[in-house]
DNA sequence: GCCAACGTTGGC
DNA sequence: GCCAACGTTGGC
C-alpha cells in the first residue's frame, strides 16, 4: 500500500520550476526528526504534493518518490531521497483554501505548518486534486 | 518586516 | 534530565 506525502521548499531555494527541470531530486537538508521519520517511511512509487511555502503558500504539483531514504555523506544527522516531477496541478491550491475547507481542517500542514515533510492521508489527497482540478488522484 | 510557534542547545 | 535562552520557520 502506498502512502502519500506533502513536501515544503521555499520557491526562492528550490522551485517547482526547477523540480520539473532537474529530471531527479535528491531531497537534502532535513534535519527534524519527525520529518526524517516521516522520510524513512517514504516508498518508492508513493506521491506527495509539492508545495510553495512563504511565498506562494500553495501546493503546486505532484512529484514521485524515486529512491528510498539512504544516509547523507555530508550529514550524519541528515538524509536523502530521491523525487521527480510527475505533474502540475492545473490551479494551484492554496493554504487559503485548504484552510476554509471543512474537509482539510485536520490536515497536517494545517496544525503544524512549520513540519517541512508530512503525511497526507488518502481523503486529504483525494480533496486536494480535485480542488486543484485533478479529476482523480493520479 | 514582524512575531508566534516550534526546535535545539547548553548550563546547571 | 530540566528548562531558559536562542535560532529558525513560515504565515501574516
Amino acid at each position: 500500500m502506498s502512502s502519500y506525502w506533502l513536501v515544503k521548499s521555499e520557491p526562492s531555494a528550490w522551485s517547482w520550476d526547477q523540480m520539473v527541470a532537474a529530471k531527479t531530486t535528491e531531497w537534502s537538508g532535513v534535519r527534524n526528526p519527525g520529518a526524517l521519520i516521516n522520510m524513512k517511511q517514504m516508498k518508492k512509487g508513493d506521491r506527495a504534493f509539492f508545495y510553495h511555502s512563504n511565498e506562494g503558500k500553495c501546493v503546486v504539483g505532484i512529484v514521485e518518490i524515486a529512491k528510498t531514504f539512504y544516509a547523507d555523506p555530508k550529514d550524519e544527522k541528515s538524509g536523502l531521497v530521491d523525487m521527480r516531477a510527475v505533474e502540475k496541478l492545473p490551479s494551484e491550491v492554496t493554504l487559503a483554501a485548504i484552510k476554509q475547507d471543512p474537509a482539510l481542517k485536520d490536515m497536517v500542514l494545517v496544525k503544524n505548518s512549520r513540519l517541512s515533510v508530512q503525511p497526507v492521508t488518502a481523503a486529504e489527497w483525494a480533496r486536494v486534486c480535485k480542488l486543484g482540478g485533478l479529476k482523480s488522484g493520479n
